[in-house]
DNA sequence: CACATAGGTAAGCCATGACTTACAGTAAGT
DNA sequence: ACTTACTGTAAGTCATGGCTTACCTATGTG
């Protein structure tokens, strides 16, 4: 999963106020500039962000494609899970 | 975040259907028991399944609280990001 | 009271990947 | 053209964590 490491989620989070610049990000995080552009590249692979040419600098913006993916899923999941767990408190024990 | 590692995720899709206990799950993966023990700790430490002692075995299920929890997230996520990128679109232009 | 079954825990190995520094490339300004 | 600003990429280091084997505990079963 892209957002499995903390740092690159919080470059993700960086994103979710609107489009910024990778420089712009980097000077927000304790970690340098190649480590920023590394995570971007991560998130751009997995669909979630999607960058753009402006000027010299290279401006990331969040994909709502790639949230509304885990948004899917997510839902998908939850109607599964939960109505397994409905119908386990319904029947009262646990099944093995 | 718990769900990072694709055997944890797998182990946690294996409780979507149900209940089942640690064996059950393990006969169902290419890793060893212990291996799955250790994922179902790091999963219950999250908050995202729960377990009863049942005889000799330990049931774990998915706790939906935990589900919850990650569905609030990323939908104030989504929100956020969906709003700073419609006010992108209508302004035309990137912001700095 | 053994014995078998089921599962958590410890110790250690090893691969994945996150980070840094150094370098190369492209666009804008003078 | 030269310089400055901004970023992606390469190579190498190092820590995180996932996996295995071995061991220990506890609960049923004969």
């Amino acid at each position: 999963m892209a957002l499995a490491d903390p740092t690159r989620r919080r470059v993700f989070e960086e994103l979710r106020r609107g489009p910024r610049s990778v420089g712009k990000i980097a000077a927000r995080m304790p970690v340098s500039r190649p480590a920023v552009s590394q995570h971007l590249a991560v998130l751009k692979k997995a669909g979630l962000v999607g960058d753009r040419a402006l000027g010299t600098r290279r401006v990331y913006y969040i994909d709502p494609k790639g949230l509304a993916a885990i948004r899917i899923w997510l839902d998908q999941f939850w109607d599964e899970a939960l109505s397994a767990f409905q119908s386990e408190v319904e029947e009262g024990g646990v099944v093995e």
